[in-house]
RNA sequence: GGCGAGGUUCCCGAGUGGCCAAAGGGGGCAGACUGUAAAUCUGUUGGCACACGCCUUCGAAGGUUCGAAUCCUUCCCUCGCCA
């Protein structure tokens, strides 16, 4: 299809390029917004962008890549993510240059017999051998007839968009297939679907908050650049030809140094760290991000400024794991006798590992716990 | 509608009357090592208690028992097969 894309770039009009978004996630990740942030990469070479949100897609639930049939979301709880998804994709795009849709505009007004209508375009046969469903099937798992009509209501968009290019993560090929099929039903040229690995996690799993590994859009420009320098090393290619900007040549040139023997990938990863901050927080947070992971993680060295703890909040508690708790650093008191237990806390950059031990707890003084995280003590 | 399977600690998953705060894996945390918050290795992982131990937890509520995650009753939920 990149002969199709060819010949329409040609033609010099500005191409309709869109994403659609089903906000059902109630907390976004970078790996949500590799789509978006490829969207960003036409809107600057002046095409228009449209951010489709699924608020009508919602309802049913894309059953993409599902092992099991989908939870539904209430509209109203969709309308809700929605926002935030609008919002935080307004860090990346231009929201003047960038054209809104719900399609619950003309999702909603199909009437029964256009949605028969439609699934005349769709063999049975087409739509159950993909490798989910099929293998739900197999599995002898629950498969339901609302789950087949996703790839109907998805195609439809694209027609209704009358985009030239969708862009999305690679298992919505399927959907976007549907698309070109149901514009051609209606006489229009087909769309052009580009699509993007799936990113992986920090630890090289399905990138999801429940693993944990997930680098999220809320998280600060610090966490999100010790996150990048967590990923896996073997993960670091991928991270930069989807969350990266640098342009292909830079990319390009990235990874053949990553293969010259003897170079860091530290190194390397820090420039993708950086790179991603800046879209998402701006250069000068970015640059303070990286400043601080040298400081604290490659130094080890106390940062400039300190969480302050109180010591009147710790109430009347005469041992640390006392007071550690008290101050909620700590989960339990338990917690906090293992940290000190296993090595893991200091006093004024002393070790001290006597859970038992009375708490020298005064103005000024310095807590560690673990390898970074530093607290000061106040009144 | 008929028949069957199942709901376990953060997640997955073992556990069929005491040895169960509950195997194993994942994740988390800590330590060692290092090229980094990679990899690898080790330890640890409900709460309170210095400790003896006590308390809360195995879908919900009751019950049997000296004793229940395990047995019984009812209820809620999930899933499959057949129609």
């Amino acid at each position: 299809m990149t002969a199709e894309l060819r010949e329409r770039l040609a033609t010099g009009k500005p191409l309709r390029v869109y994403l659609g978004a089903d906000p059902t996630a109630p907390s976004l990740h970078v790996g949500h917004f590799v789509p978006v942030q490829k969207l960003r990469v036409f809107q600057e070479l002046g095409h228009q962008v449209i951010f489709l949100i699924g608020d009508y897609t919602a309802v049913i639930g894309d059953p993409t890549g599902q092992a099991t049939e989908r939870r539904r979301f209430t509209h109203d709880q969709v309308r809700e993510l929605a926002k935030d998804y609008q919002r935080q994709a307004f860090r990346i795009l231009d929201p003047k240059k960038t054209e809104v849709r719900y399609n619950g505009d003309w999702l909603s007004k199909l009437s029964f017999l256009d949605v028969v209508e439609l699934a005349t375009i769709f063999p049975l046969k087409w739509v159950v051998s993909r490798h989910d469903f099929a293998a739900r099937l197999q599995k002898g798992e629950s498969l339901r007839l609302h789950e087949t009509l996703y790839c109907l209501m998805q195609g439809y968009d694209a027609h209704a968009l009358e985009c030239d290019v969708q862009v999305g993560g690679y298992d919505q090929y399927m959907n976007m297939l549907a698309g070109r099929w149901i514009q051609e039903y209606f006489g229009k040229k087909p769309h052009i679907p580009w699509t993007f690995p799936l990113l992986m996690g920090t630890d090289g799993r399905k990138m999801s908050k429940s693993f944990g590994n997930a680098i999220n859009l809320l998280d600060t420009p610090e966490d999100m650049y010790g996150k990048v320098m967590r990923v896996a090393d073997e993960l670091l290619p991928s991270y930069i030809d989807l969350t990266t900007d640098f342009n292909p040549s830079e990319a390009e040139a990235l990874k053949a140094r990553l293969r010259e023997p003897g170079v860091n990938p530290m190194e390397i990863k820090k420039q993708v760290a950086r790179n991603l901050v800046v879209q998402y927080w701006g250069e000068e947070s970015a640059t303070g991000a990286a400043a601080s992971f040298q400081q604290i993680v490659q130094d080890k060295a106390m940062p400039d400024e300190l969480e302050e703890l109180s010591i009147s909040a710790g109430g009347d508690g005469t041992t640390w794991p006392d007071l550690l708790a008290a101050w909620n650093v700590a989960k339990s008191k338990g917690e906090a006798r293992r940290l000190m237990s296993q090595g893991g806390f200091y006093v004024d950059q002393a070790s001290v590992t006597d859970p038992m031990a009375p708490a020298s707890a005064a103005p000024g003084t310095i807590i560690r716990l673990g390898k970074r995280r530093w607290f000061k003590l106040v009144p």
